[in-house]
DNA sequence: CGTTAGCACTCTCCACCTGAGAGTGCCAGC
DNA sequence: GCTGGCACTCTCAGGTGGAGAGTGCTAACG
């Protein structure tokens, strides 16, 4: 099934080691999946009634008491319905819950709109954040693949009519990245050496031959051996790579906030504020990295599993993808821990799996 | 001051032609000044209290019934304070508001940050959509300036080591756009032209020369009179430059929707929807293009002033930016009507110049 | 004639109350 | 061990009433 692990820093139990009965388990099954529907705390009359348990609703209230005592469901007060806490939701993730898979024909239609839209335009993430928050009614993240090491791939140096100089650089793992040349710092430094198009040309040819497929450190050794404009702009190579290692997540795409709206948890407004600030900040999709990279599949944080307090009454179902070793992006979905998990993590799944494909398809069969 | 124009497709009221007397333009600007305060209706007597005009509350009542007859002023019911129209707001705009102009340490602190960041970086605009945030308390939309026409720069071509090809457009404006080539129609349509580093180069050197500063129809018909690898990508590039034609708005940068979450008249959240919805999707941003464009300076359009009816609401004061004829793009804020117009104008005309001068500053002395 | 004081009137807002309904916990009986 | 019954608790919706703020009108004033 599910590989899905207990995925947040501060609290980590992986799989709760309950041994609850048959009756137990139907009924906080049957809780959680009508709590997910109805956002209204559920009692044990109206459980049996929806869910033909075949016994008496106080037969279902002794197992609500016995399930609330191991902390699975709560009391918002006396006398309403019980509601599932993290842990409960926890433990539905884990062993309770039916998959919902995608059907085929949804399957296609994605693949399809995928095939439509250029691999490495802005396009395509916000095409990956339109799905997923289409499916799951949700809001959705998309972080674009990035190499965790950006190394050189080729470079090309312009001399634009006005007199700009440009730095055009093409990382090894294809994503690119513009500078304008600092030129009155290069003629303060090497006052006697033309900046023409044909020395440019002749600097980039260079470049290219000698530092293909390096990392920063390495270009910036190898800088010091090459001819003066060479190396002048392999430094400035070197600090572009760099910049690019110190950015953990570069841009973020989402889709669907006004789903996480529509929730009755937060209609009310002032609940969104801290969802809105962290999407807007990329900070809190930092914070995940080194979560979702310790293994691969879907990761499920609910509520206060998460370390971010501004998040606990948020789950994220996220997963990461892109080429092992090369690019690693994140992606996956956020909504008030009444998440239909049955459906976000499968969908999350194919997303994932899809996006590697194509990603790794772009780099073709030599690898 | 200001050029403002009623910038509006729907009713184009250009300067309200009123006469007003001295006394309702006092309380007319006292109205609307202390309900952008406090966003509570305001009777006569907690005006005359606050704003020392030296007349009884009687009095103030009777000029706001003027008003509220001019049409100036509303009554959300009959025994609550004035709230000022719309076109209350326009007149104020117009002839009432007494800028705020920014205090010369702030500007200095502007241009601080931007000088710090790459000029056309993403950062960039994020930074302008922050500061815009930031000092008017709203929500800031940015949006990358554009060429109306793509024009032809310089192309790169490259062989990646997985067996990728790709081009890399610089266009005229500095925007760079990269595709991989399409091997398998390429080697179906020139089955017999090699496409290694040594081919491509040298069809590199043929668009440079030959495609120079020109727009997608000149470059696809220049393309049939190449050697056959080049104008085979020629043609490519022909579509990318027309790829960039076509859209109109590339991206769009936000910051300070919490801003707008915080003020009273958006926090039921029903309210925000529309307004989220719209900044997701790119499109009221196209609208205000041709409005903005119809001539320079700060634009402000109130409330039911814009033809979008999910905005009626909603104030927005925007400028356009870039060089003209080269490169353009919109910046402002958007917030209630209730907006505090002294602070939130001055403010956008002076990003809007002050990103006027580093675009055109980074188009070289040569223009 | 413009300005002002006074007054009756209107409407909102809040606090309070009440009854209906839903749900619980517990106990006794099957 | 399950179930029916029952007393109890708590929320929620609707209704009421008084306080307060503000208006519009009128008559008097300088």
């Amino acid at each position: 099934m599910t590989e899905m692990r207990e995925a947040a820093p501060r609290s980590a139990p992986s799989r709760p080691a309950f041994e609850l009965t048959d009756r137990q388990r139907s009924v906080l099954r049957a809780v959680v999946e009508d709590y997910v529907l109805t956002a209204v705390p559920v009692g044990s009359k109206a459980l049996v009634d929806r869910y033909r348990l075949n016994v008496s609703p106080a037969t279902v209230r002794n197992a609500m008491a016995e399930l609330e005592a191991l902390g699975l469901l709560t009391h918002p007060h006396t006398s309403a319905g019980r509601v599932p806490s993290d842990l409960g939701y926890r433990f539905y993730v884990e062993s309770l819950m039916r998959e919902a898979e995608l059907d085929p024909a949804d399957r296609l239609m994605i693949r399809h709109q995928f095939s439509q839209v250029q691999l490495t335009s802005n396009e395509w993430h916000r095409l990956a954040a339109a799905i997923l928050a289409g499916a799951t009614h949700s809001a959705s993240v998309v972080t674009p693949a990035k190499s965790r090491r950006a190394r050189y791939g080729h470079v090309q140096l312009v001399a634009l009519g006005d007199g700009t100089r440009l730095i055009v650089l093409v990382m090894a793992d294809g994503n690119v990245v513009q500078r304008r040349l600092d030129r009155s710092a290069l003629e303060r430094q090497l006052p006697d050496v033309p900046v023409d198009q044909a020395a440019l040309d002749s600097a980039a040819i260079e470049l290219n031959a000698e530092l293909a497929n390096l990392a920063a450190p390495h270009v910036r050794r190898r800088a010091t051996k090459l001819r003066p404009l060479a190396g002048w702009i392999a430094e400035a190579i070197a600090g572009l790579l760099e910049e690019a290692d110190g950015v953990i997540v570069e841009e973020v795409f989402t889709d669907g906030i006004v789903h996480v709206l529509e929730q009755p948890e937060f209609s009310e407004g002032t609940k969104l504020r801290p969802i809105l600030e962290a999407l807007q900040r990329s900070d809190f999709i930092e914070q995940l990295v080194p979560v979702l990279t310790r293994g691969r599949g879907v990761h499920v944080i609910i509520g206060r599993e998460n370390a971010n307090d501004a998040m606990h009454e948020i789950s994220l179902v996220f997963a990461p993808y892109g080429a092992p070793d090369r690019a690693l992006g994140l992606l996956g979905v956020l909504g008030p821990t009444r998440m239909p998990y049955p459906r976000a993590i499968p969908t999350v799944r194919y997303l994932s799996t899809l996006m590697n494909e194509l990603i790794n398809s772009q780099y073709g069969e030599t690898q």
